[in-house]
DNA sequence: CTGAAAGCGCTTACAG
DNA sequence: CTGAAAGCGCTTACAG
């Protein structure tokens, strides 16, 4: 009936078969352990497994070996959108990784909404997923505590949970980093276009910067500090309250390079011109940044890294080891917006 | 040993041992055929079994159901980069209707790169997918006869290939609405960032503007058409190139929007204005176009659209149908870069 | 060094 | 309407 279906794969039994020895032997030659193929075999038996295996094109099915070790050397991941390129590239660094160790990721899109990101993970785990990486965790969310109590191995990625591994960049540090560089640049009145208040990556990066700025000697008004989506659209909505709010800045530092992208377009939309009239600074220095008609400045962050450490992390957790949040280091990209 | 292994999930079995009945009762039952399941039990066992499954919150285990059925409802999907934000949103379309019909998908960037793809498709292979989705097809590549010779189910998806089954965007119409609104504006002299010649989208967008722009009465030398890379970078060489021949354009056409970012500050780097001293106009209308500093005119394709259709080809291929390449129609966004 | 058996969690003809 | 059995393709203790 099912024409499309190629050729029924071949097995263990076949290889076995075509060999007149026994199956079990075929499995501890062809098994990944090299513990226990050694001395599986003699040495002669196990090479005429692997030279037709290799001639046959053997490759195990993963199904039947899950169900019967109990491991399915699969990944869930879960991020707010694959839309999002940092989340793209860290998936991109997840995937790398994963599959140099053996493993497949799926990832799933969440939309930031505390509904969905159940509903995926429940998903993900009907598929018996050995491990989750979450990506878009919520400060204020109940799903970690419960995954925790559930004895479900998982780590964080991008934002980080107090008492929960996970791999980010160092964002306080980042924040720091725009700071200084803006008092150094002669820069007084400054503003934040600080993301989501549910995102340790905005609320890090954030804190990070005003509280290097008072520590510089620096002032901001509680105006100055604008909340706001990640994309475009939410960086130019808060570049035009800021605008209108009498903070009156000489340099905005958006969380986000594409809330920067649209904080410059406000800027143009008043007939000022990013890095002229008023400073940009950007974060995570998405390919984009340096090729804008004004390229931006912007916190570089290590996301694929990122993406490889959550990957490395996570098998610990499956060895049973308890592990600690990572930080990797950010570095600032100065350019033509804020120079 | 493996002390984080959530507890035993409950298993068919275990439901028929609570409820006094044979395993294979509960299976019928639950089974989600519903031709199947009508007349499997009678209506009360069948209730007991259902409330006793949502009571214990049995899921069945996809590995065994897969093995024994030899489905695994499984989808491979390979894209040149989930950083490409036009794949990544058709990859969004894709997994909701995927899991609309009960499928997962796994995802896995080929970096445009034949031996990668090749790899990354075997990959999927080896995990027993029932089907592909190929989002990175090579106009001259060799694996698509030899998926078809192997009789792998698959369906294009994003870029077509003559004789294969796909999911695309009308891109030869979108080359044609771009040169209808360029020669409308009074534009006569054109050039074209053309994207990479393996790839369909580049190649139709680009005939179909050419052939268009010939039919309406213009002309354009040969080096007023650039081959280029598909990103920012790219698009800005490809500008430059055109900018240093002589053509001396008073349009430019992207064939993707990132390109045409590319574009704009190329024109910058050179004094000019996008919009003012030469149009531009990009492919695809992603998120940025509307929002960025000079909002970018473009042919808006239904990305998202594409990835669902994709999955619902790739259905009718595995019930054994032949299915024809469905077209899907764009439409033309004029912005300020054109206006 | 190799074989034989049991079993992972399902589904599905076959009986009755 | 329900039961009992076989088997999907593996792995792994247990013998010998």
């Amino acid at each position: 009936m099912d024409n499309h279906t190629s050729e029924r794969a071949v097995t263990l039994k076949d290889l076995a078969r075509q060999l007149g020895i026994h199956p079990s032997t075929v499995s501890r030659v062809l098994h990944s352990d090299p513990v226990v193929a050694r001395g599986a075999a003699s040495e002669s038996t196990a090479r005429r497994v692997r030279e037709l295996a290799a001639e046959l094109g053997y490759s195990p099915d993963p199904q039947a070996t899950s169900l019967r070790t109990r491991r399915t050397h699969l990944l869930g991941v879960v991020v707010p959108r694959l839309s999002d390129l940092v989340l793209a590239i860290m998936y991109e660094g997840v995937e790398q990784e994963a599959a140099g160790i053996g493993y497949s990721a799926f990832v799933t899109n969440s939309r930031d909404d505390a509904g969905e990101q159940r509903r995926k993970v429940e998903l993900m785990l009907a598929r018996r997923v050995d491990g989750l990486i979450i990506g878009d965790s919520h400060l204020d969310g109940d799903l970690l505590p419960e995954l925790h109590r559930r004895a479900i191995p998982f780590v964080l990625m991008n934002r980080r949970h107090p008492g929960f591994p996970s791999a980010t960049c160092d964002d306080v540090r980042g924040g720091e980093l725009v700071a200084e560089h803006l008092w150094a640049q002669g820069h007084r009145k400054v503003a934040v276009i600080a993301g989501e208040p549910y995102a340790s990556t905005a609320v890090d990066r954030t804190s990070g910067f005003s509280e290097r700025w008072r520590a510089l000697g620096g002032s901001m008004p509680e105006e100055a500090i604008v909340w706001s989506r990640f994309d475009t659209q939410g960086g130019r909505e808060a570049a035009e309250k800021i605008l209108a709010s009498g903070v009156d800045p000489t340099a905005l530092f958006a969380v986000n390079d594409f809330a920067a992208i649209g904080a410059m377009g406000a800027l143009r939309s008043r007939g000022m011109t990013a890095g002229q009239d008023c400073a940009v600074v950007g974060f995570n220095d998405t390919s984009l940044a340096a090729e804008l008609p004004i390229p931006l400045s912007s916190v570089r962050s290590p996301m694929a890294e990122i993406g490889r450490v959550a990957v490395r992390l996570l098998t610990r957790v499956l060895r049973g080891e308890t592990v600690e949040p990572v930080l990797l280091q950010p570095t600032l990209q100065v350019r033509e917006s804020s120079a």
